[in-house]
DNA sequence: TATTGTTATACTCTATAACTATA
DNA sequence: TATAGTTATAGAGTATAACAATA
């Protein structure tokens, strides 16, 4: 039945703090960038990835490691484009493909962000650490990220059966 | 001008570790919920804590930590009791506050979903972790988040303007 | 007046499924 | 048949503002 037991006291304090860190971190760097250049912070890994990039991907290279699904990305390709920081055309290599190019203007978008986008990670997450924390941190967190990148997607993921037909989403019957 | 300048190369590395790697945490995380008790994290985290204290939470105290907005509580609070996961009552000592009481399909749910949601952190985040990892780990993100906790809410963030009417929403103008 | 909580509303994000076109 | 991408649609999450009631 595999390990199922409870986690170790020490697991569960640095997995909450590590969830709790981040999502206050997210939050924090989502204000800046929607303040600072009105746009998500997966707006900007798109944008930066470019930026990095010969400044042209398809949409498929583009969406590689940005988690969700052709359709999402397909939307914020939309959005993107009508902000005018990316374009977006046929690929001469291969006509199924969307070539998708950063625009003069998407390009000043990072470089407007960036300088904000560092401080709020500087403030929050690198100040309170050591040169030494930095090192260990960088070195865990590439490890983990590496090896979740290497997992089986989600498919081993264990199906067990509700209680019953109750439903926490938004849907359900609410009869009266 | 304060600290503008590129965040060293060892710090930025590291801070895209951490955001991803979260980030695929967080999916597998929100995924194994839904799958096995068809909540979501915000949810758990919500019932975790009832169940963690005396079962019984004012809607401020239970929105402590988790951040956002009271009405966000509010929606998640109305769906956890329609789900038969929560009750709210008045409370004797405060007529203004509101009670949540977790039920014991709440508690039952909670354990229904727990040795699921161990398995996936433990399968994602600590398998690749040893003991000393996991201990410089749990100190680290515990002084980063105790720092991001006792950080100024976001009133501090630089204020800077856009270069025009861009905007990477949804609404805009799209005058054809 | 300040605080607790709810309601109404609006918007963003994400995902699934169906569909088109090219390899 | 498999892959690249789009469209339509539906649902969940979150936030702002206005409001009611109590401290």
């Amino acid at each position: 039945m595999a390990k199922t037991d409870a986690l170790a006291p020490e697991q569960l304090g640095t997995y909450f703090a590590l969830m709790e860190a981040v999502s206050l971190l997210q939050h924090a760097v989502e204000q800046q960038l929607r303040a600072d250049g009105d746009i998500s912070y997966v707006q900007f890994q798109l944008l930066a990835r470019l930026a990095d990039s010969d400044g042209r991907l398809t949409m498929t290279e583009l969406a590689d490691g940005v988690v969700y699904s052709r359709s999402g990305l397909t939307h914020q390709a939309a959005l993107l484009e009508k902000a005018g920081l990316i374009t977006r055309g046929p690929s001469p290599d291969d006509q199924r493909a969307t070539l998708v190019t950063i625009t003069d203007a998407g390009l000043t978008r990072v470089s407007t962000v960036l300088p904000g986008h560092i401080q709020v990670a500087r403030r929050l997450l690198f100040d309170p650490l050591s040169d030494q924390d930095l090192h260990a941190l960088g070195d865990i967190m590439t490890r983990v990220r590496d090896h979740m990148r290497a997992q089986p997607p989600r498919s081993a993921a264990p199906r067990k059966r509700h209680t019953g037909p109750r439903t926490v989403r938004g849907a359900e019957a609410s009869t009266d």
